[in-house]
RNA sequence: GCGGUCAUAGUUCAGUGGUAGAACACCAGUUUGUGGCACUGGCUAUCUGGGUUCGAUUCCCAGUGAUCGCCCCA
């Protein structure tokens, strides 16, 4: 016992002094020294580290990265099919490029934007969504002058500022398609399939596909006069929250979940009765198209998307039949007047995005199956200091020929070793022991049987290549070695 | 941004105004070079900060976080 640790140790109570076991002044040295690194951090000044991701921000553990990595491998896949080239645009944006297209009154841009002032004076922010990034990068690099329409597809995180729960966070990872310069609402068509296909294909057989049309200014702006003059004429009939709608955005009345303003809602004039000639016969392709393509959709006057950019088209993807936990999955819609806006040349363009954390709680959900990799089949146990070095060189040789093996070179005993490779749950064991590292040979223990040879070392890789490919087992094979 | 509920080992959960337990997981051992089963041992926790108290993990307040509802949306 130290000198510290005495001291620690009058500080305990006299009557525990007495009884003072072990274990009890082992357990007194670490809190008091918990205690002290406390207040010396405390004294120099230093801030604790905080031991916990930023709120609404979660680390992807190893354990659920075989649902990410079958998102992954499903959307980029269906992206190909279906003729989307990959872009990437950066987290940061300018601040306005945000304002302007997803809007200024909208909770997305008003409430949730991460925006920021850089060192060298930018108003910038995270994006809060992809759309107007790529918008932006199609202006910027011309790329109406490719075929149209012209299909592109982007991955990655988005930061809203919102208070987190369950599926939703405030990093969130969004799977985006996007389509530009294509009016036919074959394409719209087209975009809610693949949606449709990329959130089965991931397992969740179960949605429901709301669809609406928005109209287009013109005659969104004649519905939107109609709806507040009848919603002023029953105002007194909604809850608080819509009667302020009712100034910003009237729309969103009729989303609202209150009895009475639902009620109010329903015999309310719906948009698709007041849609122009052009966004009416729009819809009523788009519907025929859908029903061609035998998709479960629904249409739901009352969708309406929070984003200023959408045009005619709005739908979302919902998990689960009916009625119980509804949660969307994802959205879009047709925004044909974003490219103008932003200062480029007049391009109808539809796109929506998937949330992947959403759809990962319903993979888990529905138990649908996930992406996991290759597992070893061989592990490799060694047993001394002249094996422990040989065993680092046979490990390499091993993974050279396209051989998975597993090990676990710091443990000594050749017991754990074991232990760790039956965990594994590995066919078959090779020992490398001190004996066998002087004859040059090596132990091939089979782990079912338990049965084992020896071989000679010269001969192992092929003997383990046959070995594996009698037991009908994919050899893990790495394509740049075969080029 | 508003309201409700909650916060104990890595995990799932007990429990208490007076030295915090279990199970699973992890590590090691049960004779020296052999896994699974069993047994033994070990490691590991009261979210943070105040207050009440002789004493708080327990009671009170605040903060933080999670979760649910609202809002919104992916």
């Amino acid at each position: 016992m130290g000198k510290d640790n005495k001291k620690i140790v009058k500080k305990l109570k006299p009557a525990k002094l007495v009884k003072a076991t072990k274990k009890e002044v082992v357990k007194a040295v670490k809190t008091e020294r918990k205690t002290k690194n406390r207040k010396e951090a405390v004294k120099k000044e230093l801030e604790p580290i905080v031991l916990q991701a930023p709120r609404g921000m979660k680390d992807i553990l190893p354990e659920d990265q075989p649902y990410w990595e079958q998102t992954r491998r499903v959307t980029e896949k269906l992206a190909r099919d279906y003729g989307f080239s990959r872009i990437d645009t950066p987290l940061v944006e300018f601040s306005n490029l945000f304002n302007r297209s997803i809007g200024d009154g909208t909770d997305v841009v008003e409430k949730e934007l991460y925006s920021f002032t850089t060192k060298g004076g930018d108003k910038v922010a995270l994006r809060p969504e992809m759309t107007a990034g790529v918008a932006r990068a199609y202006i910027q690099h011309g790329m109406n002058v490719l075929g149209k329409p012209v299909k592109l597809f982007s991955t990655g995180h988005v930061y809203r500022h919102d208070r987190p729960q369950e599926g939703r966070q405030r990093e969130f990872y969004q799977i985006n398609y996007e389509a530009f310069g294509e009016q036919d609402p074959i394409l719209d068509a087209q975009m809610i399939q693949v949606a449709t296909r990329v959130v089965q294909s991931l397992g969740i057989k179960a949605v429901q596909i709301q669809v609406n049309s928005i109209g287009c200014p013109v005659c969104r702006k004649d519905y939107k006069d109609l709806l507040v003059s009848y919603l002023e004429s029953k105002s007194n009939k909604l809850c608080v929250d819509c009667k302020r709608r009712l100034d910003v955005n009237p729309l969103r009345v009729l989303d609202c979940k209150e009895d009475k303003c639902s009620q109010v809602a329903a015999s309310a004039p719906q948009s698709v009765d007041h849609l122009c000639e052009e966004c009416r016969v729009h819809f009523k392709n788009l519907l025929e198209y859908l029903d061609e393509l035998d998709l479960p959709y629904t249409i739901n006057p009352r969708l309406v998307r929070g984003l200023d950019y959408y045009t005619k088209t709005v739908f979302e993807i919902w998990s689960g039949s009916e009625e119980g936990r509804k949660s969307a999955l994802g959205g879009g819609g047709r925004y044909d007047g974003l490219v103008k806006l932003l200062g480029g040349e007049a391009t109808p363009a539809i796109g929506f995005a998937l949330g992947a954390e959403r759809l990962i709680i319903e993979m888990k959900r529905v138990q649908a199956k996930s992406y996991k990799g290759l597992k070893p089949k061989i592990f490799l146990a060694q047993l001394g200091e002249m094996a422990k070095k040989k065993s680092l060189r046979l490990f390499s040789e091993l993974e050279k020929n396209g051989i998975l093996v597993a090990e676990s070179f710091g443990r000594g005993s050749l017991k754990s070793q074991l232990r760790v490779a039956n965990r594994l749950g590995v066919e078959m064991t090779l020992i490398l022991g001190q004996k066998e590292a002087l004859d040059g040979t090596v132990i091939i223990k089979n782990m079912i049987s338990g049965e084992q040879e020896t071989v000679s070392s010269a001969k192992l890789i092929d003997l383990v290549k046959r070995k594996l490919k009698n037991d009908n087992v994919v050899v893990y094979h790495d394509n740049h070695d075969n080029h």
